[in-house]
DNA sequence: TATTGTTATACTCTATAACTATA
DNA sequence: TATAGTTATAGAGTATAACAATA
């Protein structure tokens, strides 16, 4: 389909592909390290991501962390028992729960979201201002790019995570 | 540590920090629907990029996964099971065997690379040819930054991925 | 009827610890 | 002794299907 050259790879230069996907793979797994380091999984960090600025009902949690509504069950009833979270009725709907971060869950948010800003600036140290400000701009220019093209919610994308496959 | 101001967050521009992070998820879906597309599980999918550049032994593999030598026996265990890989003696050293690719496994390596590089490139089609030069170069010298701080093979960062925690 | 959520089930992926076989 | 790899075990995380309760 797309005819454009977008591959210089050199030694310096790994290419738009492999560059963006080495980078990404090395951003994963500074999260990954990040929340392990408070002992907590990826996606149990990024649970508290998501519940620092929102107090989703577990429908919602599904959608933005893109799982099936059972995973979600499970997810919840680990945080729960680790009284990191809290399922709290609401009034207008019998069926649903919005869940909310503890007093414990909302200061391990504030360390990993703390963390996790250094790590990333370390990772750009060696920048400059007005370099960072391009990296800036064209990482936000794809993720726009793509939440338009999915028709998805920008404020969910941040904990977009990748989907498990489902082989038979 | 870091006193430089790093995040000019507005409604185009994420900042640094979630520019980066939101990016990387996007990539890592991107590379997690692709290998579910083909019925992989995304560990798989990178298994096959491992191999159909290397014919590393087992203890390898672990190495350049990131995983414990245990985990890696499954991991390849349910590659052969699905006839993408033989484990092959080392003629050199009788404990060791060396992970090949099948045809099949072969064949399916090389569809998710091409399938790979065109969702990028989709990823990237609103650019120009010098930003996406500046993307890559910029995405590549963070790659190389870490590789070096952390004396890491850079022909092993691509497939580096991130690494699951340990809770008690 | 449709939606919200849980349960039952099965599988992938992960690590730790203990083990075998080879170097 | 040290290294390569497997096995046993435990647990997180994932989906599908069937279900109960509420809207």
């Amino acid at each position: 389909m797309s005819t454009r050259t977008k591959r210089w790879p050199n030694s310096d230069d790994f290419g738009i592909v492999d560059g963006l996907v080495q980078l990404s793979a090395i951003v994963q797994r500074v999260l990954s390290d990040v929340a392990a380091s408070e002992d907590l999984s990826l996606l149990q960090g990024r649970l508290l991501g998501v519940l620092r600025d929102h107090e989703p009902t577990m429908a919602q949690i599904a959608r933005i962390l893109g799982l099936d509504k059972s995973s979600t069950t499970g997810l919840i009833d680990r945080a729960e028992i680790r009284g990191l979270v809290e399922r709290h009725n609401v009034p207008e709907d019998g069926r649903a729960f919005r869940v909310v971060l503890t007093r414990e869950g909302r200061r391990l948010a504030s360390v990993l979201g703390s963390e996790v800003t250094a790590q990333i600036d370390e990772l750009t140290a060696s920048m400059s201002e007005s370099e960072l400000r391009q990296l800036s701009s064209m990482a936000s220019r794809v993720v726009i790019d793509f939440a338009d093209r999915h028709g998805i919610d920008i404020s969910t994308v941040p904990v977009q995570t990748p989907r498990a496959p489902r082989p038979r």
